[in-house]
DNA sequence: ATGATACTTGACTATTTTGGTCAGGTTTAT
DNA sequence: ATAAACCTGACCAAAATAGTCAAGTATCAT
């Protein structure tokens, strides 16, 4: 079970984006030189922000990227499924009676990995970005 | 973030031999008829649970596979641990002070994904095997 | 004894996922 | 105009995954 680094670096490059929240847009040239994450690779991530309305473009130079709605309200949630980084842990398709065995009814685990999965959910639904940059600013005093 | 099917399988084909517990030793044939799981990849697994100690073997005809302990003491974290199917939430060595970024510092949000790792941890951490059998024979009622 | 069953080991491989790179745009402030 | 920054899609190499295959060895039932 490993995270992968597509849904490390949307968090990270948001929480460095959510400590400039409303003062001026970020490029990703920035995040990209503070965060050693390739600019090409933010790019797409960034890509899939926009299209899920987590954060705004702003073109031209002195353009960047802002938040689309409040630190508060974006929840891990929201951001791992805007890049595609979901928790995957039964094999067989959930709506299907089918189990991944390819029989009539659900494999012997498929009870404890949806509960497993719930278990995680259950993180990512509370953490929110404004959490995350809070924390982090505590931990610097 | 994904469950593989090593550790899934894993647990899957040791429930299944939890439940002939103490009556008879159980043949990877079988476990693989019964679960569809490939003969060869079980073997592999077996011989890494059985390194761990989780399982002991009985050989020739009539031989198989018999927990080595208790169900009720082995917890999924062994099972998991035995077939290398560990939790990675972090980028960087832990033990090392440096980030992922290749900074002296750990990045923005490691301390996020060490708690993950710990509440992911905790719920493997309290499942035993025979919680397992046990819910499942519930189920069946 | 001898076959059949079942464990044992190690190497090998195909597929998928990941983690990017690259090339070529378009937009807009100055 | 021009540089900064966003935008898009195609492409690719490395790593991880999910197996397969081959060649054993041990033990039991008959
Ligand atoms: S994981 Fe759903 S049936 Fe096995
Ligand atoms: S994950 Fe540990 S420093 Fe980034």
């Amino acid at each position: 079970m490993r995270l992968t680094s597509k849904g490390r670096y949307a968090v990270m490059a948001l929480v460095d984006l959510a400590r400039f929240d409303g003062i001026n847009p970020v490029s990703l040239r920035d995040i990209s030189l503070r965060q050693s994450i390739s600019l090409d690779y933010l790019e797409q991530i960034f890509s899939k922000l926009r299209k899920k309305e987590i954060v705004q473009s702003v073109r031209g130079t002195q353009g960047g990227y802002i938040l689309n709605r409040k630190a508060k309200e974006i929840k891990l949630t929201n951001i791992f499924d805007a890049v595609d980084e979901k928790v995957k842990t039964v094999q067989c398709k959930k709506e299907s009676k089918k189990g991944c065995n390819g029989k009539s009814t659900k494999c012997l685990t498929h009870n404890l990995w949806d509960e497993l999965e719930t278990h995680i959910n259950n993180f990512f639904d509370k953490k929110s970005l404004d959490d995350l940059v809070k924390e982090n600013f505590e931990r610097r005093l």
